[in-house]
DNA sequence: TCTGGGGTCCTAGGACCC
DNA sequence: TCTGGGGTCCTAGGACCC
């Protein structure tokens, strides 16, 4: 069986672990700038304060109920989450660190479940005092949904086991297809139209139908709610395929100069997460936004595959920077920015036709040349430069390709 | 005035090749 | 009137998660 242990309000408990008096106000923790809530302690639930609403929208709310606001600090989240994951892998054979507030935990071959569900949940806030919920089932969507039980349900006192299907269908009759894992909004509506309502309607659709109508990610869902196990416990997290940093701005930005200055900011956080998982990065994406409230709008965003997998910190500002220069038009009030790393690889990625990471001032060198050519040519064409040695024909072939995604086709190719 | 910041997976359709 | 067709790779974008 897996059980998946939940912190309860996860960030609001991590402020009250050293303000035990908060306990039992109500408290919200806004995102970064102070824009939303993504987080409320159980007090400020029962004000009927909603999940991710922008703070200046109820602003007046907080005010006459003296709720206490704290802006985000992810760094004492992160802190506090490893510490419980660390006690909670006590407890089980194998388990997965889900989220920063979340874990599936395996106990094949414990007993009495009910029991060591509270024995988890009582040693978690005894040692970190962090109170959490366990659902236990047997497959991670069953998990999740016994776990949201476990949240509502004053009676199950914070653990539910569901290992008698049958005897919960009456329960699952009762619960909105839209709590279960996987199902968002616009699911939700699409399963509406076939009278998809509840879990339990979801549970005796055939998969096949489901497989035809919605893709394999939702048939695999069906299978789970009854008890076939299709997504597996990832004990070691695969390495991410995708890094972004990306961030609204405090204050609106309206020049290139700027925009590029954040472009390298997120450039630089993204290349550090990069080089912690020991990967190479052989596409940076970079995108660009105005307000989505504003009525004045404009979104941007292209991807450029880099001269060859890299993590040199150089190079991916260098090239984030020229993809924001291309995206940027004047006469708009940006509101965020961000930069991705795709086509990840592992270091040890051998190609012998790329250039190897230590070997970057080479292809530095050659980026100062591709920029002559720019300047020489025409600003915002690319041109490549192709000379002599192996490697920089390799360079030269891989912008053969075309690099840039349509928005920058029609690269002319010439010899430097 | 002020509206989160990450991630993953899947699919459709275009490009390209033989 | 005819203008292959099938496979594969790539990308954009949708949908979901916390």
């Amino acid at each position: 069986m897996l059980a998946l242990v939940d912190c309860n309000a996860c960030f609001a408990s991590c402020e009250s672990i050293f303000r035990p008096e908060l306990r039992d106000q109500a408290v919200v923790i806004a995102s970064n700038n102070d824009g939303c809530i993504v987080a409320r302690s159980p007090k400020a639930k029962a004000l009927d304060i909603p999940d991710l609403i922008p703070l200046f929208k109820i602003r007046n709310v907080l005010e006459q109920h003296q709720v206490h606001i704290f802006s985000s600090n992810y760094e004492l989240y992160g802190d506090i989450s490893s510490r419980i994951m660390s006690l909670l892998s006590r407890f089980c054979v194998d388990m997965e660190v889900y989220s920063i507030d979340e874990a599936f935990l395996d106990l094949s071959g414990f007993e009495n479940l009910v029991r060591r569900g509270h024995d988890i949940k009582k040693a978690v806030w005894k040692q970190q005092r962090m109170p959490v919920c366990v659902g236990i089932a047997q497959t991670k969507t069953l998990a999740k949904l016994a776990n949201h039980l476990a949240k509502k349900s004053n009676k199950l006192q914070g653990v539910c086991v569901l290992d008698d299907l049958a005897m919960w269908e009456p329960v699952f009759k009762k619960i909105s297809v839209s709590k279960v894992w996987g199902v968002g909004s616009r699911l939700s509506k699409h399963l509406a139209l076939l009278d998809v309502l509840t879990v339990q309607d979801l549970r005796t659709q055939p998969p096949k139908r489901i497989r035809k109508e919605f893709g394999v990610t939702l048939e695999r869902t069906v299978r789970e709610l009854n008890g076939e196990r299709c997504f597996d416990l990832e004990t070691q997290p695969p390495p991410k395929k995708e890094i972004f940093s990306s961030r609204s701005f405090g204050k609106k930005v309206t020049c290139v100069e700027e925009l590029k200055q954040s472009v390298a900011a997120h450039a630089v956080r993204a290349t550090e997460k990069l080089r912690k998982q020991k990967s190479l990065a052989k596409r940076v994406y970079v995108m660009i936004q105005t307000s989505r409230f504003h009525e004045h709008r404009y979104n941007n965003s292209a991807s450029l595959v880099l001269p060859y997998p890299t993590n040199d910190t150089r190079i991916i500002i260098r090239f984030a920077q020229q993809v924001c220069e291309h995206l940027f038009k004047s006469g708009y009030l940006y509101a965020k920015a961000g930069v991705g790393l795709f086509d990840l690889s592992n270091v040890h990625y051998k190609q012998h036709d790329f250039f190897e990471p230590g070997q970057s001032d080479q292809a530095f060198k050659l980026m100062s040349l591709i920029d002559t050519a720019n300047r020489r040519y025409g600003k915002g064409k690319m041109f490549l430069a192709a000379q002599g040695t192996q490697q920089k024909w390799a360079m030269a072939r891989s912008f053969k390709s075309p690099s840039y995604t349509t928005r920058f086709s029609d690269l002319p190719i010439i010899k430097i």
